[in-house]
DNA sequence: ACGCGCTCGTGAACGCATTCACAAAGTCGA
DNA sequence: TCGACTTTGTGAATGCGTTCACGAGCGCGT
């Protein structure tokens, strides 16, 4: 299940620092492990739902069932940013929200740069979800140049040739690959490049990049395939060979 | 040399047992680990790429080069396929791709069904990654009659209400979930009371399914998140506090 | 004030996944 | 035919993540 669990880390940006500081006046944010980090989007979401619904406080049990999730492992995960509940009670829904959003950095805005403005990228440039969570797309960017000066959701597509400007200009840290796969490796290449150090690549292909830059992927056919697989087991039980 | 790294780690949500968490002793899985399984896809499109740049064999250590992962990972993982290859030889590529495509159960095709042809699910519904994998759409569903009739790639879009037609007229399995969150719900609860045992999940929302359904999720904001936790810890590693 | 009941936080057990390391098994050239 | 070389397949070691289980701490009612 967890699977995908989020893979290991990258060798170099992983090694959370011999010797890390860590004199902060608040909790210890030392190593939280990835798995626990993949969960946290996911805390959050339910803990907003939990306020739209009117709840102040909330146990582990009760965000466990509306995450889907186990308690233990809420509270292990929670554990992490430090020691925010209260025996007896739960945490306190508003405070949480707070904690697990300035450990996933999300008090600040992030931008973010759009490579590749086709089908997938039209639907992911049009998307609140983005704005919504803090994350600003500061540019969408293609290479031809037929879709150049296209406006969409109030940003003009611009040519690839201004990566560099786009991304200097807004501190953009985060790319999103939207490209076809042939060119996904040489768009990957240019976001390092122009210094970008976190990339979302949606083109089905093993990209290369350099210690320190972080890469995650979203790969529709294999999500597809593993569900075919599931279900061939699942007819193949019916049927005794 | 084999940092690849990057992994949509996602969980995968739920699958057998699902239902109520009270009672579930386990008799689990025999079979390939879910790793594993996660992981054939990726090898099947690694050889591909082989196979069109002319390689007939290729050893686990190529193989896993070419996937990002570790070749004794890549070993492990066909091993539970069988003992196809040759000591001091490799894996005949082509055999490796029928194998995995056969425990994929990609052999036969599968009827999918897109629920929300919306921003998303239009860029979705024009995706050649389908078809070419063996995923037929077998249709097009919208809650929304202003929808209703429009063609997309060659497919018109259709009601909700012939949901089950769609679904028992063509033996769809799988589902895609492409509505707004407050939906998502409604829909899964139709679409495996229609007969569907797979869904890929697009709405960011935690859904129920009954036991004996499989339930996948693709969530960008949690993707963005992540990477933006992992931004963050960079930037504050540079700021000694 | 004080005990009762509830829930957190966490040590420990467990299980799965990854990686190592090597004998077995095959190829290939001479 | 044979021996050197290559690579598989897999036991064993290691590490990570999940789950259990329970002591510690806190609020509340009396
Ligand atoms: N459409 C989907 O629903 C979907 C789903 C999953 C994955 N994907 C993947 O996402 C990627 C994009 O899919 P799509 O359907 O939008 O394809 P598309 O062909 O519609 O769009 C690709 C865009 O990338 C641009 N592009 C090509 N080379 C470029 C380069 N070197 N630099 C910058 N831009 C470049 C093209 O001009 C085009 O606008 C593909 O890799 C596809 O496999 C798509
Ligand atoms: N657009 C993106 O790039 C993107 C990216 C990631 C996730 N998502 C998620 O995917 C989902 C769809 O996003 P979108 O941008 O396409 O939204 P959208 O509003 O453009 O499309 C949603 C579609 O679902 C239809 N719909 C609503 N209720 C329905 C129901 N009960 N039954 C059937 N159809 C119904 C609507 O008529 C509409 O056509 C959302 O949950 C969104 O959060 C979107």
């Amino acid at each position: 299940m967890s699977e995908q669990r989020a893979a290991q880390v990258d060798g170099a940006v992983g090694a959370v620092g011999a010797g890390t500081p860590a004199t902060d006046p608040a909790p210890r944010r030392r190593g939280i492990p990835d798995a626990s980090v993949a969960r946290l989007p996911l805390y959050l979401r339910s803990l907003h739902g939990l306020a739209e619904g009117g709840r102040t406080t909330v146990s582990s049990e009760a965000l466990a069932a509306a995450a889907g999730v186990n308690s233990a492992k809420v509270r292990k995960d929670l554990s992490h940013l430090g020691s925010y509940g209260t025996r007896g009670v739960g945490y306190e829904v508003d405070e949480l929200v707070h904690h697990i959003s300035n450990a996933l950095g999300l008090t600040q805005h992030w931008s973010v740069v759009l490579v590749g403005v086709g089908n997938l990228g039209h639907a992911l440039a049009g998307y609140g979800g983005f704005a919504s969570r803090g994350f600003q797309i500061a540019g969408l960017l293609d290479a031809d140049r037929g879709r150049v000066g296209e406006q969409i959701a109030g940003l003009m597509v611009r040519h690839m040739d201004d990566l560099d400007e786009v991304v200097r200009g807004n501190g953009v840290s985060i790319g999103v690959i939207a490209t076809p796969a042939r060119a996904a490796q040489e768009v990957c290449d240019r976001l390092v490049g122009a210094g970008v150090t976190s990339i979302l690549n949606f083109a089905p292909t093993v990209l290369q990049v350099p210690p320190g830059v972080d890469l995650r992927k979203v790969d529709l056919s294999m999500e597809l395939q593993i569900l075919s697989f599931h279900e061939h087991r699942k007819s193949a039980k019916g049927v005794p060979a």
